[in-house]
RNA sequence: GCCGAAGUGGCGGAAUUGGCAGACGCGCCGGAUUCAAAAUCCGGUGGGGUUAGACUCGUAUGGGUUCGAGUCCCAUCUUCGGCACCA
């Protein structure tokens, strides 16, 4: 298509002039209320795509329209930028090193960003690589070292063999890297966690206060996993110990037939040393091991067990059951020992039935007439009921036995309350280049000790020849590992892994607000004026990673006396993704369409405006190249229209044109009408609803309506209204697309940029219809509309219905029965 | 298996608190303009029915509540997402 205006020109010619001016650097004037937008910071991979076209337009759109609300607002931008790819590159390219790679691609991708003409404050710009940044990575590292919340510790963990490294607990999905999806395997290693457990119960409150998608805050719930139970002991005779087992329903106790443990259980050395089928079952548990969590951890594969020769004792019946050792028991959660009910757990039956061990009842369904009997039965239930078989706790309800059982073990100090977790704590170690170095030191003598914050940062040495042994690659760096001990001054070894990068993008939000502080990560003062962020944007893809990461980092520095604020992100809009032909943009399906080509052939404020306008943001969006046309040819038309009657509007100062409702003929009240009602729309989808899509088509609404009076009133054009309306919708567009909008602004004959401009006030008496069009039903069906007055009282309007032609007819020798008035919207007559 | 979200014209989507279903855009059809086309401007556009109207059906399916349901309730189907031996 032919395009009216020259959008390379202008967009570039004001984004210099935005950048001159220092439109967008953050300003803090007192009498201002403060507000903080943030965007997910991109992996500076060179080349932005769709996704992130969308994530910022819909952040930009909000950065401006609360500046033109008068809002001191923080809009800044950085870096996630530590990371594999880097490294990836490096390798591949052979001479290239990742800080190279990675400070190229950062330039690239803000040129692009720029050429969006995203309103950044590029003085507040952070990137997680930095030595300046990294540096406090490490001071928290240390400060949470310090607090007990580091911690070193082996054991089973997930290893990516492509990756090279280990990897998180979140950052295994199906049992894959959710990198590079490759199957996970289990290594024993000593590695560094983060206490984030310490924090379970609090990051499930806090979403009480958060103005978070529901689903979101659920499946941070699911994954916490809370539940309520009971910590029980069962004496073991043989060994003289007690079995600690953690249940939620203790109300079953007494259909407790056997004990399984977890083939890693500590106990099991001890309880199978001597029996006369040791080997067996040191077999047994040898090959469990080697199992792939996959297959011992789905629900559909075989339960496979076997005794270990000795018994525990139930501590309510007193009766000896069986301890067995299975692969359906995990030493992840809970003791790594259960006590089996077959009767009421579908896992403890189908073991039970294949190894032939008795099923006692003890839960009777309320629904069921007959009795229970574990005997015959062909699954467990676990349906609510009471009890039964449980001598005197029988005859209780499940919900009131639970708490029966439960006191009475209190008392009797046979167990206790407890809640369990399903959350782990966080595994940060990697054993990668191009991360923040682990800040600690092992001394001979003095064991692990924190690197002194005076020699902060551990700078990455660049002695190192990049590549995938599995080995930590800085480890080749003798420089680097070897130092002094900073206790005894002896010589010692630096830790050689870096932090997951999920770590670097737990705190960035709070280095906006002062990314030049040398003393602090951020000061105290600052973090409360713009601290927590107002809205956050970003993929839901982060729903548990980096959300649940960066609110645990909150906490932790709101404990260290830091900041003030509990949660980091107030509001959240989780945006959806960007598809092509049904289906996520992606190289293989090569189906990718590269923002650059748009921005080329359409501009930056046509590509804004159609992904904003094509679905509501938190919707998937499907894209489509006629749409594109379509957002195209509407700025074509704002364009058009103000610049063929330039010379009737732009001669009239509007700032001193006064409409009067009562002075306007008909056509013109509708027009002004249309405007502030178009005022009332935009202002409320933007500012409440976040529906970018909505806006746009009442602003489109509002330009038809114009071309529409010009069309009928050629004649006799008001002027004045015609210049008011005009600047007005100039100033509604200028969110979102800020290029052609400020153009045109000068165009009219303004100076200053239409981004400093007051957001248009909407006026409710202009808005408001003299006349308005109610719905006349019949028993619920339309059958006729009237136009009345907007103020006719209701005995009025009932008056004027029953005398329509059409409602005669309908009603005519029926009995009225009732009729239903809802004021400036419909009547709806009832008859038989 | 469990939990959650969604399902509306040919397409993207709108309907915000239970009150005119289909705003706005795309596509398509017709008209104006043009030597012609593109672009632009104007009009039409859920299905059936009809010269036209009247009328009628219609928001995944089946039921329900209500004067009135896309919206609330129950059941079912489909799609997507999360969790998945969590004791």
């Amino acid at each position: 298509m032919r395009n009216f205006y020259d959008f390379t020109k202008i967009e570039k010619k004001w984004q210099k002039y935005w950048e001159e001016k220092e439109l967008f650097k953050t300003r803090k004037k007192n009498e201002k209320e403060n507000y903080y937008v943030l965007e997910m910071f991109p992996y500076p991979s060179g080349k932005l795509h769709m996704g992130h076209v969308r994530v910022y337009s819909i952040g930009d759109v909000i950065a401006r329209f609360k500046r033109m609300k008068g809002f001191n607002v923080l809009h800044p931008m950085g870096w996630d930028a530590f990371g594999l790819p880097a490294e990836n590159a490096a390798i591949k390219h052979g001479n290239i090193h990742p800080r190279e790679w990675t400070w190229e691609n950062i330039k690239s991708m803000k040129e692009q960003m720029k050429a969006l003409g995203l309103s950044y404050d590029w003085k507040k710009e952070v990137a997680t690589a930095d030595p300046d940044y990294y540096r406090w990575t490490q001071w928290f590292f240390i400060q949470m070292y310090r607090n007990n919340l580091a911690y070193k510790k082996e054991q089973a963990v997930n290893w990516c063999p492509s990756c090279e490294t280990v990897l998180a607990n979140e950052q295994v999905i199906n049992n894959r890297c959710e990198r590079c999806d490759s199957i996970v395997e289990q290594k024993e290693l000593e590695q560094w966690f983060l206490k984030i457990t310490d924090y379970a119960e609090e990051l499930l409150e806090g979403h009480a206060e958060l103005d978070w998608p529901q689903r979101v805050k659920t499946m941070q719930k699911n994954w916490i996993g809370k539940s309520e139970g009971l910590s029980i002991r069962f004496p073991i005779g043989e060994i003289e110990e007690e079995l600690e087992v953690f249940t939620t329903r203790p109300d079953t106790i007494y259909g407790a037939t056997y004990m399984v443990l977890a083939p890693e259980h500590p106990y099991v050395d001890q309880l199978i040393s001597g029996q006369p089928n040791e080997d067996e079952i040191r077999n047994f548990i040898k090959k469990v091991k080697s199992q792939a969590e996959m297959e011992r951890t789905s629900p559909q594969s075989s339960k496979d067990g076997i005794f270990t020769g000795s018994f525990a004792i139930n501590p309510m019946t007193q009766q000896e059951i069986p301890i067995y050792i299975a692969n359906y028991v995990l030493m992840g959660y809970g003791t790594g020992a259960i006590m089996a009910v077959p009767a009421h757990d579908q896992r403890d039956f189908d073991f039970a039935k294949k190894y032939d061990l008795p099923i006692k009842a003890v839960i009777q369904p309320h629904d069921l007439e007959e009795k229970l009997n574990g005997a015959t039965m062909k699954k467990a239930r676990s349906d609510d009921g009471y009890l039964i078989n449980s001598q005197r706790f029988n005859g209780l309800t499940v919900q009131k036995a639970f708490e029966t059982i439960a006191d009475y073990m209190e008392k009797e100090n046979i167990g206790e309350r407890k809640i369990n977790y399903r959350l782990r704590d966080w595994l940060i170690s990697r054993q990668r280049y191009w991360g923040a170095p682990i800040p600690m030191i092992h001394c001979e003598k003095c064991g692990t000790v924190p690197v002194p914050e005076k020699d902060l940062p551990v700078l990455l040495p660049d002695d190192v020849k990049l590549s995938t042994t599995g080995v930590s690659t800085l480890a080749e760096s003798k420089e680097f590992v070897n130092t002094t001990c900073p206790k005894c001054g002896g010589p010692a070894r630096r830790e050689i892994d870096t932090m997951d990068t999920f770590v670097d993008s737990s705190w960035y939000f709070l280095r906006y607000i002062d990314p030049n502080n040398q003393k602090l990560p951020v000061s105290y003062q600052k973090a409360k004026e713009w601290f927590p962020v107002n809205q956050y944007i970003g993929g839901i893809e982060h729903a548990i990673l980096h959300l649940l990461y960066a609110r645990f980092f909150t906490k932790v520095i709101r404990d260290l006396g830091l900041i003030e604020a509990n949660e980091p992100f107030s509001k959240w809009l989780a945006q959806g993704m960007v598809l092509k032909d049904g289906d996520k943009m992606s190289k293989s399906k090569g189906n990718v369409v590269d923002p650059g080509k748009i921005l080329k052939e359409y501009g930056a404020d046509t590509a804004r405006l159609f992904i904003l306008f094509a679905s509501p943001p938190e919707k998937d969006l499907e894209w489509s190249d006629a749409g594109v046309e379509g957002a195209s040819r509407f700025l074509n038309r704002v364009w058009r229209y103000i610049v063929n009657n330039l010379d009737e509007i732009n001669k009239i100062d509007v700032s001193q044109v006064d409409i009067k409702q009562d002075d306007l003929n008909d056509a013109e009240k509708e027009l002004h009408r249309k405007l502030h009602e178009t005022i009332e729309k935009v202002t409320e989808d933007v500012e409440e609803r976040l529906n970018f899509n909505t806006a746009i088509s009442a602003i489109m609404e509002l330009v038809n309506e114009i071309y529409h009076y010009l069309k009928n009133n050629s004649d006799n054009i008001n002027k004045e209204l015609l210049a008011f309306v005009t600047e007005k919708l100039l100033l509604l567009l200028a969110p979102f697309a800020p290029h052609i909008s400020e153009e045109l602004w000068h165009k009219l004959g303004h100076d200053e940029s239409v981004h400093r401009v007051k957001w248009p006030q909407f006026n409710k008496e202009a808005a408001k219809k003299d006349e308005i069009t109610v719905v006349i039903q019949i028993n619920g069906k339309v059958r006729d509309k009237i136009n009345v007055s907007a103020d006719i009282t209701e005995e009025k309007l009932k008056e004027k219905v029953f005398i329509q032609k059409k409602v005669k007819k309908y009603i005519e020798g029926k009995e009225i029965i009732k009729t239903i008035v809802i004021p400036k919207k419909l009547v709806n007559i009832v008859v038989k």
